[in-house]
DNA sequence: TGTACATCAGTGAACGCGCGTTCACTGATGTAC
DNA sequence: TGTACATCAGTGAACGCGCGTTCACTGATGTAC
């Protein structure tokens, strides 16, 4: 069957879609090519008239993964901004705020790739552990431009230990099998990365 | 051939223990049983002798190895206190440094089970994340023993936001690509925790 | 003291299965005549 | 307007391989007589 023109990008981006959900909540590993294309509706042998590789996808998945999340962290700074608060710093306390709930650790394949992957994309090869820390970049970037005004060296450092307890804190809580402990966790979380805000503006 | 008492006992931590490394250095999933077998000096028929199932020596494993992280920082506290400074709260610094040193960025193998396997074991049977957990908590534990006089759930909320900062920390160095850029994460880490240590003095 | 047997840690072949990857093929549609 | 052919996204069988797991077996040593 011929198809109407643009309809191999669609099946790309539905690969793609998959892929970066499932990856985030089993782990690159634990998915096969036949399952992940069965999942897209389609059969395991055309996988290879997308992509060259499995790493292939797994380097564009993340991309594509990591990248959805931060365009959501910046799409709700953004309204933040527009609705109540005008600049005043509370775009952090939004952000914090929602990678912290409980929706985003028991929800990881829509969420941040990088609680879900950082361990296993830092045993990939180079190319695809830039597609990554490309990403994670530009989510310390945004967290950097809620942070007070600092020396750029210290605001910048703030904003990465910001990210990795962020981060730290979900993956945290997603292990804890007692649920209090794990609300606690992200609790914790919540009220240090404010600590680290606080002390770059009074100092 | 029949062995002296004891001998399978020795054989026992030898798998226990190349798993504790394997596992930490290439992920859980990586690693088959049968090279894990041959590399413990054996051959893959005698693993149910030992084990019901992988996830019975992924268990143990993770509990080992994790205990001797632990086990290895709460040393290097005791050392430090029986040195130098009498119980002046310098033990934190000394935690903290160790973990964030590029030696245990660079050798997975050997360091903290959390920052190599935390995403891995939260998908993992209940047993295995409790045996995981039980081994944070003794983390957690050590670093609030470190910190200044505090009402005693702000204390615990402060360790614990410490061990995923360090943890979070660890792993996006270990991700990065950039060599200046890893060290500057490791560093933003660093001075993170003392900022969470410092803002429980004050206040 | 010497022989027969029980023990049991470790061996290695075999099980069904899913993995990533390759490739000859299909068949509905667009294009050429 | 009608027929022949080219296109090419997707199909599905097959490749070698390693996975976790099972099991009949080995063979050196300890024990019983």
């Amino acid at each position: 069957m011929r198809y109407e023109k643009g309809h191999k990008d669609v099946t790309r981006k539905r690969i793609v879609d998959v892929a970066s959900k499932r990856f985030r909540k089993e782990g690159v590993e634990a998915v096969g090519l036949a399952g992940l294309m069965a999942d897209a509706g389609l059969t395991h042998g055309g996988f290879y008239a997308h992509f060259k590789s499995k790493e292939d996808l797994v380097r564009e998945a993340v991309s594509d993964a990591f990248g959805q999340s931060n365009a959501a962290f910046e799409r709700v700074v953004r309204d933040h901004e527009d609705g109540g608060g005008d600049g005043d710093g509370d775009g952090f306390a939004v952000i914090v705020r929602k990678y912290l709930r409980p929706e985003h650790r028991d929800y990881p394949e829509l969420g941040c790739a990088a609680a879900a992957l950082v361990a296993e994309i830092a045993r990939h090869p180079e190319p695809t552990r830039e597609a990554f820390t490309g990403q994670l970049n530009r989510l310390v970037d945004l967290v950097e431009a809620q942070l007070p005004a600092s020396p750029s060296d210290r605001r910048r450092k703030c904003a990465t230990a910001v990210v990795a307890l962020m981060m730290g804190s979900l993956q945290l809580a997603r292990a804890e099998t007692d649920a209090a402990r794990s609300a606690e966790i992200l609790d914790s979380g919540v009220e240090a990365a404010f600590a680290l805000r606080d002390r770059l503006k009074t100092n």
